[in-house]
RNA sequence: GUGGCUAUAGCUCAGUCUGGUUAGAGCGUCGGCUUGUGGUGCCGAAGGUCGCGGGUUCGAUCCCCGUUAGCCACCCCA
């Protein structure tokens, strides 16, 4: 009986190989695709001073609540980062000046949430953050609706719709009907509209928020109508008008670009819950696991960092939930049996120099490919069945009977088949089966 | 944070409602048939504090309470 329980806490988790493969691949397809489009990594730290991530919350804001706040061994009022746009607000407010305007970033990095669990909610998550800071102009709002459909497909997903709106449509309809006062609860009720019905959404409207049934029913109306219906009955509003230009524009450049229909689509209802989202807002939903949420979200906010300096940096953002899409592709049966980081085993044999063997594995890894050499003199099968359940592609087998005459043999895993090819044709031999 | 459901072998689950001798299955794992070739077959083996703690009882995996974790709804959000 060991003296102490393994465990790990709640909404925090392991990774095996199987889901750190992956979540590293995930990775670095995110950073390809940011750098593709012009934005630059930066980094912060994990843990900031409490005052700088409490600054821009509500006093009563929920996330607040949720914060990993304690005091350091200097008696200082620390907390791990809730996410990596407030580390951004500050950190761009000591470093714009050398950095200059517009400023594009990206930031790869885990966040610390003590909120309940849930599939696809953890304590500790990864965000992979993309923000251009410094301009108000709709190209930036434009650039990061591509870039989240570009992330997408460069992670293997075909069926998704990224979800835009423009919160001043909504917002200007509000005023219209006479009770811009109560804005912010009708965005965060109609938000609500794809999960819970129209007839609920409603209820809350009129208990809730405070909106006449008329007044509720046509907030419900424009929510879900398309931009042309909107445009027709409140485009004597400019606020109206200059949202829906905008969303306009994002869709014929969408258009232009080649991206397919209904990847990307307007729905007015869609608003994002947080408060600072002041202009287009962005979240995706996978068409075959919908439930999960949203597994990119974000939106143009006017001012990112007014508490801690005097210039105004407005900006557009988004960030994808990596771990939130990881749990969906494990659920959505996406992800292999790979556990290993070499594609190539070399079989170990009885009689073989380990100098041998690791002078033809390092031939392989100078092409290019990984390759490990098994430790074990263990049976031939023994071995191989490893390599496959480990996800390896091909083993090599040079054996005493192969060295004496100048060959290796080269094993396709997959399909069990091996070729007997000269020592010298081995990296091409493998390269040829990897290939195919 | 609020409310609900769940927890049995590495995995997926029976069994518990009607407490009672050694808690089962499939798959997986390991060994052998086959000391240099893994998907099938046959033989064999290992592996379970029935999440954890307490209570009721002659006796608890089963009933009760607590706790931890997972899941679901709300809230919020990636």
């Amino acid at each position: 009986m060991p003296a102490i329980q393994p465990r790990t806490l709640k909404g925090f988790r392991d990774f095996p190989p199987a889901l750190a493969l992956v979540r590293e691949r995930m990775v670095d397809v995110a950073r390809a695709v940011y750098r593709s489009y012009g934005f630059a990594p930066i980094d912060t730290p994990a843990l900031e001073l409490a005052e700088v991530l409490l600054a821009k919350l509500d006093p009563g804001a929920e996330i607040a609540r949720q914060l990993y706040r304690f005091v350091d061994n200097g008696g200082r009022d620390v907390a791990l980062r809730f996410d990596l746009t407030v580390p951004l607000a500050r950190f761009a407010a000591m470093h714009v000046q050398d950095l200059g305007v517009p400023f594009k970033r990206y930031h790869i990095g885990p966040v610390w949430r003590g909120e309940n669990t849930q599939a696809g909610r953890y304590r500790e998550f990864l965000q992979c953050d993309f923000d251009t800071i410094g301009t108000t102009s709709s190209a930036a709002d434009i650039e990061v609706a591509l870039v989240i459909h570009d992330l997408l497909v460069a992670l293997g997903f075909e069926r998704f719709t990224v979800r835009v709106s423009d919160r001043h449509v909504l917002a200007g309809i509000v005023e219209v009907l006479g009770v811009g006062d109560r804005t912010g609860g009708v965005l965060r009720s109609v938000d609500k509209l794809a999960k819970q019905g129209p007839d609920a959404v409603h209820a809350e409207l009129v208990d809730v928020v405070g909106l006449t049934s008329g007044q509720a029913a046509d907030v419900l109306d424009a929510a879900s109508s398309d931009l042309d219906a909107v445009v027709e009955r409140f485009g004597a509003s400019d606020r109206v008008a200059g949202g829906a230009a905008r969303l306009r524009e994002l869709l014929e450049v969408a258009a232009a670009v080649g991206i397919p229909d209904g990847r990307l689509a307007v729905d007015l209802s869609i608003s994002r819950g947080l408060d600072y989202y002041t202009g287009t807002v962005y979240e995706t939903f996978l068409a075959d696991l919908p439930t999960i949420g949203s597994v990119c979200s974000g939106g143009r906010y006017d001012d990112l960092a007014g508490l801690y300096t005097n210039q105004s940096l407005p900006g557009v953002g988004a960030s994808l939930g990596l771990d939130r899409l990881l749990a969906a592709m494990e659920e959505l049966g996406m992800l292999g049996a790979e556990t290993t980081g070499a594609p190539v085993l070399f079989v170990r044999f009885p009689g073989v120099a380990l100098a041998d063997l690791h002078g033809l594995a390092a031939d392989v890894r100078r092409s290019g490919v990984g390759a490990e050499v098994y430790p074990d003199v263990k049976k031939v099968g023994a071995q191989l069945q490893l390599a496959e359940r480990r996800g390896a592609r091909v083993a090599v087998l040079a054996g005493p009977a192969e060295l004496a005459t100048g060959v290796v043999k080269v094993k396709d895993l997959a399909s069990r088949t091996e070729a007997a090819v000269p020592r010298s044709a081995l990296v091409s031999e493998v390269r040829r089966v990897m290939g195919g």
